[in-house]
RNA sequence: GGUCCUGUGGCCGAGUGGCUAGGCUCAGCUCUGCAAAAGCUGCUACAGCGGUUCGAAUCCGCUCGGGACCUCCA
């Protein structure tokens, strides 16, 4: 009996079962970083969370086109803010041209992205690349009486919007109440109403990335983007969008309605997926409180939280140990608990190649392996996954030391198996050159012998010599019962 | 102030009505030339109070604590 594919959905507030428009191909949205400083952490663990739903609809069997944009525009820091943006404030204090900060910053992005394991998306495309189509689907928004300008402002008529359709839906936010909450409204006179927002900003004088429109120079706003290039590259409507938390509102609202006014498609996305914080101190990691760690700190051990370094694999799997819709709090003990576990498993799948079929037991491996398949079915739950690798672990060590004698068919499902969700779906990995490892497994067989003959004859100087030098080279040797084993120190 | 989420054993973290989560730490044992690893055993928790129920960590109410969003943020 296999399960189906269910994922929590936002916009419901319920785990719905997994139904693609167009099977089997799928359409996914990420929202992607603003390339105007250093990815932190907290970003990290986002895009590894859908890094890891990404792996798992393919692994599932569907073509997925996966889409995460790099927004390159900088938007103000905030409505009231006339003058620099986020990427223009950076290119003076760096003394850079703007498009040198994007990438500098892109090309810092997907570094991290890759040393953490995370694949490329299908499609990574950029606001800058795509200001005809923005001013397009403003154009779009005005024909339908929706937007208003203002001083060559376009801004997006909420309450015109919401009389027709609802706003709110995702974050689950009342018009009025958004009203009461509004703070002081410095900077808004133009707005015909505080809950607007801009669609398209006159750019100040000062004010460095812009591009002609029809109401003059100026720049997109924040939200229009993800618009245009989700119904760009996926059509309209289409299955997944995904992003952090904290981009529910206003962000994805207004993508939302953008959309909605746009073309009428009254459904634009089918299951909003959102990834949830990660904190330090309890509190949420952020650039501008300046609360956050760099993965380049996490890995040197270079700051003041840390004691050591840690593997990028070993973060994976810290992420990967709590469900992506929780919070996660970040501790160097948690940390050090996490690449313990991560050791266990790593050795337990280098042992793999180790186990022979002699026997015939089997502790179960068809029910362990629909249990794995059950637990990333039951919305990513890959920390239920975890536990099942660990379960595997024991059988794997047990028949490495020689304690059960599994049968070859059971060897050959947890082999299978257990690539299949250490590797392939969790994606932990550490990449190894194929055709170099088939020579060192050859290397190491004969290297084994060697000390196993030693051994015998209690020759325990070159014994130890054999396990000093391996040891030096990042081999660990393990003495069981009757034979030993070795597996990459990690 | 408004909306929403959350509080699990020394630590991290799953679990939405009854069945051992798991990992790390700690203690003991087995294996063992030594070391390391591995395996086995033990430590059995659900913030507090009240309610619903045959039965609640899980549902409801209240209290207390933590957090997110309402402003740029993954």
């Amino acid at each position: 009996m296999k399960s189906t594919l269910q994922v929590y959905n936002s916009l419901t507030r319920q785990k719905e079962i997994f139904t693609p428009l167009n099977p089997p191909k799928v359409g996914m949205y990420v929202c992607g970083p603003t390339v105007y400083n250093d990815v932190h952490l907290g970003n990290l663990r986002t895009f590894t969370s859908f890094d890891l739903i990404y792996r798992w609809l393919t692994e599932c069997g569907y073509s997925v086109r996966y889409v995460r944009n790099i927004t390159d525009v900088g938007h103000l820091e905030n409505d009231a803010d006339e003058g620099e943006d986020k990427i223009g404030k950076k290119a003076r204090l760096e003394q850079l041209e703007p498009m040198e900060i994007v990438q500098k910053y892109t090309n810092g992005f997907r570094e991290v992205m890759r040393i953490f394991g995370n694949f490329s998306p299908s499609i990574e495309p950029t606001a800058t690349g795509h200001i005809v189509e923005q001013i397009e689907m403003v154009k779009q928004i005005m024909a339908r009486g929706l937007a208003y300008e203002v001083n060559g402002s376009v801004y997006f008529d909420v309450r015109s919007y919401a009389k027709t359709e609802s706003y709110g839906a995702l974050s689950g936010r009342q018009i009025d109440e958004l009203m009461s909450g509004s703070r002081d409204l410095d900077g808004q006179s133009e707005k015909r109403d505080a809950l607007d927002f801009a669609l398209w900003k006159k750019a100040s004088p000062e004010h460095i990335m812009r591009w002609p429109s029809p109401w003059g120079e100026g720049f997109p706003g924040w939200h229009l983007e993800c618009s245009v290039m989700s119904s760009k590259y996926l059509g309209m409507p289409f299955d997944i969008h995904g992003g952090g938390m904290d981009l529910k509102f206003p962000h994805h609202e207004c993508e939302i309605a953008q959309n909605v006014a746009a073309t009428g498609c009254q459904r634009p996305v089918n299951y909003w997926l959102h990834g949830n914080m990660l904190t330090l101190n309890g509190k949420k990691m952020s650039k501008s409180d300046g609360n956050f760690l760099l993965p380049g700190d996490l890995i040197t051990g270079n700051h003041a939280l840390l004691n050591r370094g840690y593997s990028p694999m070993a973060i994976r799997f810290f992420f990967m140990q709590a469900h992506y819709g929780s919070t996660l709090d970040m501790s160097e003990e948690a940390l050090a608990a996490a690449e313990k576990g991560y050791q266990r498993l790593a050795q337990a799948y280098g042992q793999l190649k180790n186990i022979k079929g002699s026997g015939q037991e089997d502790p179960g491996v068809e029910a362990w392996a629909e249990r794995c398949q059950a637990a990333m079915n039951d919305d990513f739950n890959s920390p239920i996954l975890v536990a099942q690798l660990f379960e595997a672990a024991k059988w794997i060590q047990s028949a490495a030391a020689g304690g059960i004698q599994l049968s070859s068919n059971a060897i050959q499902v947890l082999s299978t198996e257990f690539e299949r969700y250490f590797i392939r779906v969790l994606g932990l990995t550490e990449s190894r050159n194929e055709s170099e490892e088939g020579s060192i497994q050859h290397i190491m067989e004969l290297i084994l012998e060697i000390r196993r003959e030693a051994r015998i004859k209690k020759d325990w100087s070159t014994s130890d010599l054999i396990r000093d030098r391996l040891s030096r080279a990042g081999i660990s040797i393990n003495d069981g019962k009757d034979n030993s084993t070795w597996h990459y120190e990690s």
